[in-house]
Order: C-alpha cells, then sequence, then structure tokens
DNA sequence: TATGAATGAGAGTTCATTCAT
DNA sequence: TATGAATGAACTCTCATTCAT
C-alpha cells in the first residue's frame, strides 16, 4: 500500500488574506470529510464549500492527501493541547487521581470534534503519515507507561510492557467506542470513572 | 454518509462449477485487497487475479460493494464458527474459566486471517452492510453481556450495561491492537491470560 | 527534460474489432496532429476523432506520450519498409548510381506522409525516446557510411567520419526543407539529381 | 494551426529600471527554457527566477507567447549582430574565402548560445512570428543568394534557385546538428573548412 | 453462460492570466 | 507601479459498469 505522494504544505500564507483561505479549506475539509466521508470529499466540493477556486485549494496543497493531513495536523494539535496541560501535574498527584485525571483529559480531549475525529480514524488510515492521529492517542499514552515505570514496585502486573500495551488500546478502545456510539457520553463523568476503575483494579494488587 | 446500492448478491450459483467461480473471486478479492489495500483493488484487476472475466463478476455480485459486503460476510461466518463451539460450553463453566476460554477463542480467530480482518476494519468504506464486522466483534461479545447477566450478584460493578459496554470496547481494542502490531502474539497464551485478568479484576470484587 | 512515463502500449489488441480500434486511434492522433499541432492534439479530441470514448484509447495506451510515440513508431516502420528494398541493392551499383537511388528512395519515403512527418519532427522532440524518428533518418543513412568505408579509397575525403555527419545533416537538412517548404518537390527528380551532384561532388575528386 | 495571440509586447520600458526588469525577465526565460523545457517552463516558474512578481512579467508581456517570442527576437539580433560585420566585407573578396568566411562567422553565431538555440527551434511550438528563428538562418543565408548571383557566370550549376535551397538548407542542416550533437565542434576551424569544401564543389566546376 | 472491448462520468491537478490591494 | 492571492477552463487519466458477441 505504498502512498509517495508529497504531503508537505505548498507555502506558508503570509498575508492575513492566505491565511483566512487556508483557514475556510481545512475548515471546508472537515464539514465535508464528515458529512460525506473521504471518498465523497472531493477536492472540488471542499473548494466549492470553502467559497474558494479550486485553484487556490492547490496554491497550498500539493494534492488531496496533503489537505487531509494538514487537518489531521491541526486537529491533533488541538487534542495535544487539551492534554499537555494535564501532564505537568501527573507527578504531582497519587496514583488513582493521575489516572483519574488523565483519562478525563483524554475524554474531554475527544469531546471537542468527535465526528471529525471519527471520520480521520476510520477512513483516512489508507494515507500514507496518517498514522498521525493514531499516533496522537499513542503519543499521549505512551505518558501512562513512564508514569508507570516510575511507580513499577507498587504495581501488581509482572510484565509491565505488556501491561501497558493492554491498558493503552483497551482505554483507547473504550475511547473510540464513545466517539463513535455515544459521544455524548464523552462528557459523562460515570464512564470516566468507571475506565479508571478498570484501569486501577488491573494496576494495583487488592 | 449515505450509501445506497444493492448489496445482495446477484444469484446463489446452482452449479457446482458456478460455486466455486464465486469461490475464485472472493478469494481473490482478499487476495487483492491484503495486497493492494482497498483503493487499488479495482474490479479488474480482481476479476483477472481470480481467473474470470470482468463481466463473470458482475453476473455474481452486482457491484463492487456487494463484492466487498460478501467477503467481509464470509469472513465473519468464518470467525462466527470458531466461537460458537465455545458458547456452548459457557453455561458449564465457572466464570473464570468461561472468560478465559472466550478470550481464548475470540484471539484464535482473529488469528485466521489478521490481515484481512484489518484491511476489512481499517481500509473499507463504510460499505452499507459493513458494520458487519464490527456487528461480528460486538455480536460475539453480546454474549459475554448474557453471561454476566446470569450472574449478576456476585458481579462487582454496579451498572452492567456500562460495564459491558467497557469489556466489549476493551477487549476488542486491545484484540485489534493485537492484529495489527504485532499478529504472533494472538497465539500467546501470556496475551489471552492478561486479558483475563483485566477483565476478571474489573469485574470481581476481591 | 526529464521524461520519465512508461510509453509501452498497455495491452495487445488480440480481437479484429479490438485491432480497429487501435487502427482508429491511431489515425485520428495522425489527424489531429496534424490540423492542430501537438499541444491543441488533447485525447479527448482525439478518441472523439476515432469515433471512440476516451476510456478506450487508454485502454491500449497509457498516457498520451505512448499514443504519439506509436503513431511516431508506425509512421516510421512505414517510411523504413519503402527503403529497405532499395538498400539490398546497393552493394550491385557503382557509386553514382547507388547515391541517386538511395535519395531517391529517401525521398519517395518522405513524401508519403510529409505533414505528419513534419509535425513529429518539428514539435514532439520534447517526448522521451522520440528521437525516433530522427533515428529513423540517422539509421537510414547510417547506411550511407557503410557504403562509404566499403569504397574509401576511391573517395577524396581525409576523414570519413567528419564526411559521413557532413552529408548526413546536408542531406537531412535539405529534405526537411523540402517536406515543410515545397512537398511538391519531393517526388521532382530534378531535386533528387541535383542532390546526388553535391553528394557526388564532394566526395569524389574530379 | 492557428495562433491568434497578440505577440507585440505591452510597452516599451522607458525607465532605467523597467529596461532592466524586462532585461531581468528575458534572462530567466532563456534560463527556466534552457533547463527545463518549453512545457515546464511556466510564466510563475520564470517571474520567480527573475525575482519579480507574476503581475509585473505581465505589465510587460501580454502573455507567454510574446514573451517567448521576445527572447527569440532578441536571440535573433544578436546573432544577427555577429553575421553582418561579416556580410559587408563579402563583395572585397573572392568566392572561396568569402564562403569560407560566412560558414565561420555563421558557425561562430550559433555558438553563443547554443542550448538556447537548440531549445528555440526543436521546442518552441510554433508560434505565431516565430519563424523568425527559422527565418534568421534563412534571412542570413539569403545573403549567399545574392552574393552567387552576382557571380552566376563563374557558378556550374544551371538552376541557381534550386543551387541555393539545396545549400542554405545543407548548410543549416549541418549547422544544427552540430548545435545538437556536438556544440563544442561548431568552433573547430576543420568544421568551416569541411562545410566550405562542401559548398565550393558543388558550385564550381573542377 | 462467459467474454472482454467499450463506455463515460467524474476525479485530481495545472497554469496562463486577472485584479484587489 | 508592483505585488501575489485568486481564478477557473481545460487537461490527463481512472475505474465501476455495460453489452455485443
Amino acid at each position: 500500500m505504498p502512498n509517495d505522494l508529497d504531503t508537505t504544505p505548498r507555502k506558508q500564507p503570509a498575508q492575513a488574506r492566505a491565511r483566512a483561505t487556508v483557514q475556510a479549506i481545512l475548515d471546508a475539509t472537515a464539514q465535508v470529510l464528515v458529512e460525506q466521508g473521504y471518498d465523497r470529499a472531493t477536492t472540488n466540493v471542499i473548494a466549492r464549500r470553502a467559497g474558494v477556486s479550486i485553484g487556490s485549494l492547490y496554491q497550498y496543497f500539493p494534492n488531496k492527501e496533503a489537505l487531509v493531513t494538514a487537518l489531521a495536523e491541526r486537529h491533533m494539535a488541538e487534542m495535544a493541547t487539551m492534554l499537555v496541560r494535564e501532564v505537568g501535574l501527573l507527578r504531582t498527584r497519587r496514583l488513582p487521581e493521575a489516572i483519574r485525571a488523565l483519562i478525563e483529559a483524554l475524554l474531554r480531549a475527544h469531546a471537542v470534534e468527535p465526528a471529525l475525529h471519527r471520520v480521520l480514524i476510520e477512513q483516512v488510515p489508507r494515507l500514507s503519515g496518517l498514522e498521525q492521529v493514531a499516533n496522537m492517542d499513542r503519543m499521549f499514552v505512551e505518558l501512562i507507561r513512564r508514569e508507570l515505570e516510575q511507580r513499577e514496585e507498587r504495581l501488581r502486573p509482572g510484565d509491565l510492557e505488556l501491561a501497558v500495551f493492554l491498558l493503552v488500546h483497551a482505554v483507547q478502545g473504550i475511547t473510540h467506542a464513545a466517539v463513535f456510539e455515544c459521544p455524548g457520553a464523552l462528557g459523562d463523568g460515570r464512564l470516566a470513572q468507571e475506565i479508571t476503575d478498570l484501569v486501577l483494579r488491573y494496576l494495583v494488587a487488592e
């Protein structure tokens, strides 16, 4: 499944007008992607939705893939922003509170644009470099790993590597299912609590 | 994301030769899907790979979507077959053994054609009936729910509905991650053991 | 000026109908090329002129360049056919008659489709591997070289390599000019005679 | 091959700065044409190479064709300048020396920017006024004709019209071949000598 | 019934050119 | 006057699908 297109954006918009155009294009991409899916999201439709000519779109993005990649990166960055705040505080907390806080932050991050997140996850992995979105989740939960290693002796599982693999993907699976099936539940504290329970009971003996 | 095509296969192949043709087409579809990805899997390439003319392909499948749907159904049925055996035995076992057995069966089922499972999950744009694959996993783990309800009083979680949602998607997330990232581990007993631990510790109070 | 497209035809037409289609496409290419020039000869226009859908065109030719290359090859082959007859006889003749015969054959070959030859020469050299047409002329006059080497001692020029370079391109320049400016003169015996004179007076000392 | 664009430059640059801009644009055109070929030489690329905005380019040239035409005219004028010097002296010389001098001048003129000359000849699709380059060569060797008519009685060929046609295109063919295939040879005296031989032996009996 | 040649809507993309700033 | 963002007609090419043989 090679996919060798260059996805680096074509030029940085310098003037304010150009920046607005790029924003409009990315917004339109998100909308059309969510409404129509990847295949039906043609560059011409996106341009029209953005109120911009097709030529303008290609001034800033060398191809469709680059466009979606840029959108994914923007989305990722937004989610990451919501998480970094929390991360700094982890060290200062005891395990249960740390886990709980992380999971709440993760759910909040997924609650921002769940429909877009879904379409990026679901339809876009055919694109090259687009593990980014997946990486997003992964990178984030890599944090769990570091935290856990710090407190290794107090933890139950023998193989911490395996434990992290399990937890990362368990939490991710639950989160994505919530995004897909009942986005409303993302903000519900009970979900966060329950996930925290799942994680903690697995990690800590008794 | 409307998807209004008729995906019912065109005709039931009556003769043995016709059945063989259909099998060949589905096999070719699986191969090309795995090797090239969904977008590059054109109907003409699939027909050639199947050693069949494009016209014959369309004799049995009204469109590409029906073709992929049929493949997904076949794949699903194969996985289901591996699970039903186990299901009958659940009642006769105590919870830990029941869970363990189910999870092992699930992992074995995913180990059969992990690459195909992956491409069906990841790349196939949401086909009309193609939540089927997702449903597959879901339907299967629906069993967990029935089992759990039977033993509700001995379980820790208050909201069993929520608990099942969590476990289903946690296990699914882990399983798919294993399929994607280290298919080899699917047969490894340690993974099954660890997942069982995760589930049991969540379900049962110390 | 790289031009890295694969110009090998896509598939050999097997059925008679397909062979007719390919012929029609090549004929249309020649017509449109002559009437409109290379840039205006779009694949859609060529297909329409051939009375064939654009899809059919691309069944047999992977891209526009391959199409023109195939036409050039066909044209070349036709010209070559007209020359090989003459070539066999060279050995049996004395120098003046040999030269005269060759030049007459060359002029006759250029007289077949001068307008097409012109457009291929003029507009097409931007295409990769399309030195073919130029090669055509070159290859042909390579014969002169071999002939001359056989009779080297009776010839005036000291540096035969240089002499051949001169004559080849002199004759080519004259021929193409005749094609471009007065295609009618190609069949005129006086032109052949005069070119023969030019060549012979240069080659043979009084 | 209609070609109905207006190729007259848009305005004569009056100020020195404007003249410099025009020069820069023409220089850039020549560079890009040589480096990338006609098709890849887009107006935007040329403007950037010239260090000028695309808007400025269109201030001086109404369209791409006018741009290339202007470049061709400049190139032609430069070559012509190198030749006129020689022309004045023709009358004062005897035939062999006159021919030799002309041919040397012609080769020198082609040696100045052979790569540009080649690309203008080869790749530039027939622009409205772009027989100019061809005319260049032609116009120049028109001189030969006048000279020859002056000395008609001492010459061998009966039909001088035809003889001139032959010689003009023979010399042109050789010159262009040298430009294309071994630009180095243009300065080599042996080539000039040999061409002179070819011409003289054709023109003069014994 | 099987074949594969033929179809054509529509996709992505380019680039000469315009025009508001 | 100079800028460069914006334009959009037009291009090449794909691929699911049809239908004459």
